[in-house]
RNA sequence: GUGACCGUAGCUCAGUUUGGUUAGAGCGCCGGGUUGUGGUCCCGGAGGUCGCGGGUUCGAAGCCCGUCGGUCACCCCA
């Protein structure tokens, strides 16, 4: 083969793409509940979306994204995630109050690809816009615990902290960078470079964390609006019945993140990228894109870590197989398969007039529930259960009483 | 961007140590045994530029050089 999908891209081909279409309408399902509507925001924006909203000196934008100039001369970026482009969207709608919508699509990142990290990957999330109640913190993430739990994600853990707002972070950052500068020794390159720059990234390092055992967290530093709201988000996810675990060193990777920063990590899966989900409150983001001030609060759920960590197994594909005992019958098969499929049954057929012994082969292969035989009789029809075994001739036009 | 490992049938791999005739297995696929019946068993069949290019050699899947691709990890993040 010469010609092969790009580097870090995936086909979902069956079997899994029907965990796939699983996962998908679960995400409608338990959104709708919550009362998200759906948005559908283009794949690509134009570069400051992101470079504004996600911060100039994060990875993301600094190396990470697919950026390019259209014909016109625009430059372009295929989106890296999601909420940047629906804050926008609010913004240009020119909407006012709350807002809930959920999307589910392609992100792009360019990144050497590894197990759970591709160069396009799919994410389900919500956004909450246009409050800073605490009751919609705990909401998006009892939402996201609740989604994740249904699809049966194994070893599930929650991670909540809180990383302040533009009122006491600056406190704590000076905090963090006097103490990064007394530890400056013991610090990785990169870290070194960070602690200007972005210094709360330092805490996340696989490589220096354990070194900094003794230093400073954000939840030291909370003035009393963040505290407060902090508690309330905790207060409401133990009355909720969601289980958590606090995470003082949890900050999030893009900057626009103010207050609650949370994650869902799949402990059980055998990676080195185990976090299934994450998001935050994001205060400032509306301004950074030039708008007016837009309090908000969203999630993103990673669907391929989601399949990769194991959720959901498969059941049957087909309700009934219908196949054909004789050649002349072989020109009725479509028109009895297209009646049961205008009556809601997942039905299918083999165009090819194969044996007998072949069509019933793709039948248990496609883990048909039932199989459908048409025989020299035109007025009769056997059918049979696949699992049981049972098998019996009924008239014709009775076929779906025993399906 | 850095590092390690790996490219032989659709898939998983053996064969490379010691170069030697027509390159093998399992699974999958197609057909048959069972002249109208699957998941077990048996038989047969289709399917391969040994990633690509060059070099060494009487002879290369194997040795040497280069190149492309993949995987995992770092970094970063969903």
């Amino acid at each position: 083969m010469t010609l092969r999908a790009p580097k870090g891209t995936d086909d979902i081909l069956p079997p899994i793409s029907a965990t796939w279409r699983r996962l998908l309408r679960a995400w409608s399902a338990w959104t709708e509940r919550y009362g998200y509507d759906l948005i559908i925001t283009p794949l690509f924006e134009a570069v400051e979306v992101f470079s504004r909203g996600v911060g100039e000196f994060n990875e993301l934008v600094e190396k990470q994204m697919y950026t390019f100039n259209d014909k016109g001369g625009r430059a372009l970026a295929l989106r890296p995630e999601g909420t940047a482009s629906v804050v926008r969207s609010y913004l240009q709608a020119g909407a006012a109050g709350v807002w809930k919508v959920a999307y589910e699509g392609p992100m792009f990142r360019y990144e050497r690809p590894q197990a759970g990290r591709r160069r396009q990957f799919h994410q389900l999330g919500v956004e909450y816009l246009g409050t800073d109640s605490p009751l919609a913190d705990a909401e998006v993430i009892e939402l996201g615990y609740r989604y994740l739990t249904d699809v049966k994600v194994p070893g599930l853990v929650v991670l909540v902290n809180s990383i302040g707002d533009r009122a006491c972070r600056p406190a704590y950052l000076d905090a963090l960078r006097s103490y990064l500068r007394e530890h400056e020794a013991v610090l990785c390159e990169d870290s070194r470079r960070r602690m200007e720059t972005n210094p709360m990234r330092v805490l996340d390092c696989k490589v220096c964390a354990p070194k900094l055992h003794d230093a400073p967290v954000p939840t030291d530093y909370l003035c009393d609006e963040c505290e407060r709201h902090f508690t309330s988000v905790k207060e409401q996810l133990d009355r909720l019945g969601v289980p958590y675990r606090p995470a003082p060193r949890l900050v999030r990777g893009l900057d626009y993140y103010t207050r609650t920063a949370f994650e869902y990590v799949a402990t059980d899966l055998d990676a080195a990228q185990n976090a299934v989900g994450g998001g935050g409150r994001y205060d400032g983001l509306a301004e950074t894109l030039g708008g007016k001030p837009v309090p908000g609060v969203g999630l993103a759920l990673g669907l391929d870590r989601i399949v990769l960590a194991g959720a959901e197994p498969d059941g049957p594909e087909l309700d009934v197989f219908v196949a054909t005992a004789t050649t002349e019958r072989v020109r009725d098969v479509l028109t009895i398969v297209s009646q049961l499929r205008q009556e809601g049954w997942r039905a299918d057929f083999d165009p090819d007039g194969r044996s007998l012994k072949s069509q019933f082969k793709q039948a248990a292969r496609r883990n048909s529930r039932m199989v459908v035989i048409l025989g020299d009789d035109l007025d009769t029809v056997t059918v049979r259960n696949m699992s049981t075994g049972e098998q019996r001739d009924v008239p014709t036009g009775e076929v779906t009483q025993w399906l």
